[in-house]
RNA sequence: GGGUGUGUAGCUCAGUUGGUUAGAGCAUUACGUUCACAUCGUAGGGGUCACAGGUUCGAGUCCUGUCACACCCACCA
């Protein structure tokens, strides 16, 4: 027995337990069909699930499930990153929170706090996606830092080492003060701010009173200037070419050069140059081998290369500043828009610094993996987020892949006493490398740095699998057959998994990039902490259940579309849980359920021939709709069938013969409705997993789960009922249509005449004549050849004219009033058919068969106007 | 500066190769608890598809331009 109330908390969670008990998640490795694997994107360790994560891993699991169902060998591989700047960053506030730094700790100790840490709190993003109902193989989990990774980490090292992909340099690269570490350009954020622009002036040596004018946004840089660049197309300028300036305060020589960064239209035409604290600088500085200067510590305080040692940037600007006027330098201050760069995570400025790095040779890696984008092996859905890719991939810098963290992959790196730097995958072979170098037992250093966070999640395709061991699972299930991510992580992570991919296997990771959009806010905002307008998706779990969500995710993926975040629409589609729900209350009501033996091929009744075929017809456009990711189409056709057609029809149609007599038609009823509430189940899985299990286990005695469930094939539907339902259909809409503008009482049973029927419309009358009279609340509905009388209200559908005879009580005026917006409505038409038809050019050149339709049309609008003017023409003087 | 999108009902959005009277959900109006369901039903109102041109027999759909908005990349001494 169903509970009265649909009330997913009842079951949601028991349902999920037995799936994962049971193993229903693994793949089957016997089987002999074809694999379908997924690989997740590793959520943060820490984190919890926010939307973002719901809509990837709904659409993620619907397309498993869809393919698990398909009868393929299916797995989802799921696992977490070890996230290395946002962890440490969590973990080093807690510990401030107890007064204690990282440093205090050191770096094992801390290194220990943080594995508590995620001991303790890094199973809660996993439990979440069990909540939404992820079928992920859990048996499988992996972690970014487990021992298999981490060494698949260290072979792809060493291996792009030796390779000469990988190599250190001194270079400038973007430095977080805060986390004092370098970070990736992606990991920088522009943001606009109103600055100040500093205009002053350099003395020139040995010419008392010569002056060259200086603009800079960043003043107290000018310690690290080492130039002045003009360019030789500046007239006004290029005298100055050659000679020397001054560098005020700290006194020093610079030469003047000429250099075409300096555009002659901006700022004053010359340019200071600081090598070491500016990426156009530092080439500048390269080109003509200029010094660099150094002037910020490594937590973007001044050094000793400048007066001002210890003293943040703002602080020294003013000095700065004050220092300048003092020596009468200073020339103006103006308001300047500018863009700052920021730390993704830190949030604090950014600085170019001159530091000692770690480099993939991204430019070499990106070749394959354009190539393989441009052949087509690789997909992308939609296809326009190729460009984004090829565009960046084109274009791509040197990555910067070395953290001065603690937490992540320490770098296979060693030195020797003399620097000799020794890659080797552990400890003990760069020792024997080392030894063997030197010819003595020496003693070695290893290198502090760890790897950018994404170094290793650009290994999650395989080094999941097994890699660098021989796997069952690698050889299955690799490349695997779908990635399904945000377009804003295109760059960290897709691009870096095809570089490392396809150097490390040569092979694709994968041959499906599916990307949805943001999710965002009911006003479109983006979510973010800062702003307040997170929606915790779990809250909308509890109040509405997770099949609700879930259905709200795949019904708003349109392809390259964000998604704002609505729940009135989430409750809308537990509203649908609800209707579903209580339709198979009523199949149970009336004990409907499937016989042995029962086959759709020996229907007889219309209603049931009509409401099968309509089943196949929706079950075929889910599976053409899945099949091209297109998630909302999908879930449409289900929803439409389901409530539309289903439940408003069907259910609606069959009641006077589920409680009537012939029990022939009962019996065969009873069975097509459990068939098409089956059908509903399996093609509703994917979407709404919790409800569709739990109503398939409590409608009958079940031989198969439904998560292993057959989806259907393509069907060809019999649509040899259809047109005759359609017509009841039509009918019974019409019938209502009117009463309803007559105003007349729900209760009140009435007479409906046709006339004018034709011999489909009669017999169609002989079979559906009950069904109309309960769903159009008749008493009595024939043929009728009489006189039309005036207290007969009408209007017309299809050939026939639809009589409703009111005595006495129809309001004459308003029934004018009535017709004559008929009326009106089916001249609007005919004035569109006549101009079409009246086209020569459309009746020539259209195809005939459109040709033909627009004449049916007319056709059909000119007779009904006619009767509607002959019923207007009759109460015309009443 | 370079690039990519978006603009359709009060709101949030569908509309796949150009071809009925442009759809859905929410909101709204009227009526209604008929025994699957008020987490509901029935019926209705509501749109010159941003604007201007063009191609075509025919344009929400294709092309050009304009306006508005969003995002991405690069950079502004």
């Amino acid at each position: 027995m169903l509970e009265k109330n649909y009330n997913p908390k009842e079951f949601e969670e028991k349902i999920y337990a037995d799936w994962e008990e049971s193993g229903d998640f693994k793949p089957d490795m016997r089987a002999k069909t074809e694999a379908f694997s997924v690989v997740i994107p590793p959520p943060n360790v820490t984190g919890v699930l926010h939307m973002g994560h719901a809509l990837d891993d709904t659409l993620q699991d619907i397309v498993i499930r869809y393919n698990r169902m398909l009868g393929k060998k299916v797995l989802w591989q799921p696992g977490t990153d070890h996230a290395g700047i946002a962890t440490q960053m969590v973990v080093e506030r807690n510990l401030a929170a107890q007064g204690v730094s990282r440093h205090d700790l050191g770096r094992e100790k801390f290194i220990e706090t943080v594995w508590k840490w995620k001991e303790q709190s890094g199973g809660t993003i996993c439990r979440q996606l069990r909540r939404l109902g992820a079928s992920c193989d859990w048996s499988r989990e992996r972690f970014t830092m487990d021992d298999g990774l981490s060494r698949a980490v260290r072979k792809v090292f060493v291996s792009l080492y030796k390779d000469g992909l990988i190599y250190k340099a001194k270079r400038l690269v973007n430095w977080d003060s805060k986390f004092m570490t370098a970070v990736s350009d992606l990991e920088v954020v522009q943001k606009e701010t109103v600055g100040k622009m500093y205009y002053y002036k350099y003395p020139i040596e040995n010419e008392d009173g010569e002056f060259v004018h200086i603009a800079t946004t960043r003043p107290e840089t000018m310690f690290g200037d080492t130039a002045v660049a003009i360019s030789k197309n500046n007239p006004k300028l290029k005298h100055l070419i050659g000679k020397n300036a001054i560098v005020p305060i700290v006194n020093r020589v610079i030469p003047i050069v000429a250099d075409e960064h300096a555009d002659p239209e901006k700022g004053t035409g010359a340019v200071k140059i600081t090598p070491a604290h500016d990426f156009n600088d530092f080439e500048v500085g390269r080109r003509h081998n200029l010094p660099l200067i150094n002037i910020l510590n490594e937590d973007a305080t001044l050094n000793e290369n400048t007066p001002f040692a210890g003293l943040d940037t703002q602080t020294a600007r003013r000095l700065t500043i004050e220092k300048l006027e003092e020596l009468g330098l200073m020339e103006k201050i103006e308001e300047h828009p500018m863009v700052v760069p920021y730390g993704e995570r830190s949030g604090v400025v950014i600085e170019p610094m001159l530091t000692d790095q770690w480099f993939v040779d991204a430019p070499t890696l990106a070749k394959e993996a354009i190539r393989a984008v441009e052949t087509g092996e690789v997909e992308f859905v939609p296809k326009l987020y190729e460009k984004t890719y090829f565009e960046w991939m084109r274009n791509i810098q040197p990555w910067c892949i070395s953290r001065q963290l603690w937490w992540g992959h320490q770098l296979p790196i060693w030195y020797g006493p003399d620097g000799t730097v020794f890659c080797e995958e552990n400890e003990a072979d760069a020792q024997a490398a080392a030894d063997k170098h030197y010819g003595q037992k020496v003693e070695l250093r290893r290198e502090t740095d760890v790897l950018d966070t994404w170094f290793s999640s650009g290994l999650w395709a395989f080094s999941t699998l097994g890699w660098p061991d021989k796997t069952e699972f690698l050889d299955t299930f690799y490349p695997t057959s779908v990635l399904v991510t945000g377009f804003d992580i295109i760059f960290f992570w897709v691009a870096r998994m095809m570089m490392m991919s396809m150097y490390i296997m040569k092979k694709i990771p994968f041959r499906k990039v599916y990307m949805h959009g943001l999710i965002r806010d009911e006003q479109g905002r983006k979510m973010s902490k800062s702003k307040g307008n997170t929606i915790d998706p779990m809250i909308l779990v509890d109040k509405y259940g997770a099949d609700a969500l879930r259905f709200f995710m795949a019904a708003m993926e349109t392809q390259g579309r964000d998604i704002s975040v609505k729940e009135a629409r989430v409750a809308g589609y537990r509203n649908f849980a609800t209707k579903l729900w209580n339709a198979a209350r009523f199949g149970e009501m009336n004990q409907c359920a499937m016989p042995q033996g029962f086959e759709i091929k020996n229907i007889k009744l219309a209603i049931n021939k009509w409401i099968v075929a309509k089943a196949q017809q929706a079950s075929n456009e889910v599976t053409l709709n899945l099949n091209n990711y297109r998630f909302s189409d999908a879930a449409n056709a289900i929803y439409q069938f389901g409530w539309g057609t289903f439940c408003d029809w069907y259910i609606e149609l069959i009641k006077p013969m589920l409680y009537g007599e012939d029990e022939a038609a009962k019996a065969e009823t009873r069975a097509v409705f459990a068939w098409v509430l089956d059908r509903i189940l399996v093609v509703l899985h994917p979407f709404m997993p919790f409800i569709t299990t739990e109503l398939w286990n409590n409608t009958a005695q079940r031989t198969v789960k439904l998560i292993h469930a057959a989806w259907p094939q393509q069907e060809t539907p019999d649509m040899s009922a259809a047109a005759e339902v359609d017509w009841a259909v039509g009918l019974i809409s019409t019938i209502r249509s009117l009463r309803a503008e007559m105003n007349l009482p729900i209760g009140a049973k009435l007479n409906v005449f046709l006339k004018e029927a034709n011999a489909t419309s009669v017999k169609a009358l002989q079979t559906f004549c009950p069904m109309i009279c309960t769903l159009a609340r008749l008493d009595k509905l024939e043929v009728y050849d009489g006189e039309v009388s005036s207290d007969m209200v009408q209007t017309v559908y299809r050939e026939l004219t639809v009589l409703l005879p009111l005595k006495g009580v129809v309001d004459f005026a308003a029934e004018r009033e009535r017709l004559s917006r008929e009326i009106a409505a089916l001249d609007r038409h005919l004035e569109s058919y006549a101009q079409k038809l009246g086209n020569p050019g459309f009746v020539e050149r259209a195809p005939a068969a459109v040709v033909e339709e627009e004449k049916r049309r007319q056709a059909e609008a000119l007779e009904n106007k006619a009767k509607l003017q002959a019923a207007l023409q009759r109460i015309a003087n009443f």
